[in-house]
DNA sequence: CTGAAAGCGCTTACAG
DNA sequence: CTGAAAGCGCTTACAG
């Protein structure tokens, strides 16, 4: 079994709150008990109960992450930056998996409180269209800080990228290299993140003086390599003059990369393709992809440190001050583009 | 502040002991009881504190996993595979990343150790020679299951592939093909699935007579894509008879390919390429990569199921089988063989 | 400098 | 069927 302080004290023969003092480092016990009771903490290799720790402070020292899908290299690479910053601060994280589903998000939700996690980080599933969950978070006092996709609609802390602005960018890029005829496929209908990109290529179009075409747009659910395919095939049997597409994320943009290569479309001489996140995969693959760069790390590693100032600031009573940080994305430009 | 079986009790007017009772499915409370207190909790939107709940029944219901590297195919598979399977049984994870430290691994054990995790998943890091940190968990009566990157010399439950048959399968087919000179990218000396896969490439030319030659074993640390491109351009430089290349894992693959095609070199007419793991990037390069299948979704599956079976049985104090899972492997061949 | 005591929020053996 | 009480292993205000 595993020691406690009951058994140092014990073995020294003085009091277990003796015990629990020279361990934490309290200025009260003197110099030799405190040599005595730590030599015998690590003979004994004492390692504190944190059952009984969270119990007595109300504190956890772990944090819950929600993510729509582990799989995934913009969120892996997200995970990667909370549990490395969280880490430096003796936090450890408790990772779900959403699975895009709003009634596994709300229980997941549950799940954490009652594990009365000091936080909650969380990138929204797609389905999520009610936030009644997370205002009831909020409303307990537990911290939580939305990133990526998040809730306009909910005050909070959040981290994400001007994904407006960087679509708008990307598109740009595409009308100054000389496309025409500008198609996009676009994430699902819910998630910020894909309005915003579906509202960045637009505006970048009418402030070119370029009509806005309705069916240019192609309405993606799964975000899949395979949707990528398919509708690369459905755009060229509806539209043979294409000469740029916009796509929402790199996955589908490598998908119909790939139907064009299979269908002897030339890339970019024929159609320039840009993709959105800059997975490592973009780079490796032939013609190789223009994208924008989504720096998932920091956005992990920004997230963590918002939501470990308001558990600190949240434990001293102070006010909370929402903040919202905007990270900066930039275009790579490769092969797929002219 | 979150409720309490306090606060219910109050509210009603009875003891702690029959709402705890009332809200446990004890028989020996009546049903109109029963039916108050519930009604009660829900409206108050109980929760029952999870820092008591432990400290009492001495489970945590939550397991630690420590895994070298998170943004990677495979052991994003392995993580996604083991917190679905223990979603299932209420088990919550905490995901740490050892970085292929030996040194962090320690300190992540005994981290998840005091946290008082029913159990631990791990894959051992590439700087671990030294397993006495693994022996402590073991003889702490914390269940261990390893997965992947395994110590033989434990004694407990793992989940592996057959790494030095898979690695067989793959030189075999070089031979059966038609090479003559193979070589081989290995991983670092210390983990066992970089030994097996060397061994089993040896094994196949052996059993062919081929002369093993050592010039054509190339020993790689970082596993990157870099360090591929690095390697082939070395390669070419050293050997200008190769036909046929096996190497340790598809990332380091891919970026073999990519410096072959960078020089002009033809894959698979020059040189024939095999890779390990089958990331989802393989099977989109061009072109496309040769390898063997490694299913990370069902090693993390499996491995927590194990891990599951250990926690109950160690509670019914049960003796413990330690159980040995080999999942079986595939070759799948793309273009990057003839 | 040391320690007795209360209490965190539960569960459960026991008494009635 | 109900509840008083002990106890899980800590921390900390308080007394001496």
């Amino acid at each position: 079994m595993l020691v406690t302080l009951k058994q140092i004290a014990e073995e020294l023969g003085i009091s277990i709150t003796t015990v629990s003092k020279a361990l934490k480092e309290y200025p009260d016990v003197s110099k030799k008990t405190r040599k005595l009771v730590r030599e015998t903490a690590a003979m004994l290799n004492y390692k504190p109960n944190s059952f009984a720790v969270n119990l007595r402070t109300k504190e956890s020292k772990t944090i819950g992450l929600i993510i729509p899908e582990i799989v995934h290299h913009f969120f892996s690479s997200v995970i990667k930056g909370i549990i490395s910053q969280a880490e430096k601060k003796g936090y450890l994280v408790i990772t779900l998996q959403s699975n895009e589903s709003y009634e596994l998000e709300k229980k997941q939700i549950d799940l954490l409180i009652s594990k009365r996690v000091d936080g909650i980080l969380i990138s929204l599933a797609n389905g999520t269209a009610d936030y009644k969950h997370i205002s009831e978070v909020l409303n307990q006092e537990t911290p939580l800080v939305m990133f990526d996709k998040i809730a306009k609609a909910i005050k909070c802390s959040k981290v994400t990228i001007d994904d407006r602005k960087a679509a708008y960018k990307a598109t740009q890029y595409l009308i100054d290299i000389g496309c025409k005829r500008i198609a996009h496929f676009r994430g699902p209908l819910l998630p910020q993140n894909s309005i915003d990109r579906f509202l960045g290529y637009k505006q970048a179009l009418t402030d070119n003086n370029i009509i806005y075409d309705p069916t240019l747009v192609y309405l993606l659910n799964k975000m899949s390599f395979d949707e990528g395919k398919f509708y690369a095939n459905q755009l060229l049997k509806d539209h043979n003059d294409v000469d740029g597409i916009f796509i929402n994320t790199d996955l589908v943009a490598i998908g119909a990369i790939s139907e064009f290569n299979n269908q002897g479309i030339k890339v970019p001489e024929q159609i320039n393709v840009i993709g959105f996140s800059n997975w490592f995969m973009a780079s490796v693959i032939s013609p190789s992809l223009t994208t924008i760069n989504q720096p998932g790390f920091e956005i992990g590693k920004k997230a963590f440190k918002l939501l470990y100032k308001e558990i600190k600031d949240r434990k001293k009573k102070k006010i909370i001050n929402y903040k919202n940080i905007v990270l900066e994305t930039d275009l790579i430009v490769r092969e797929s583009t002219v």
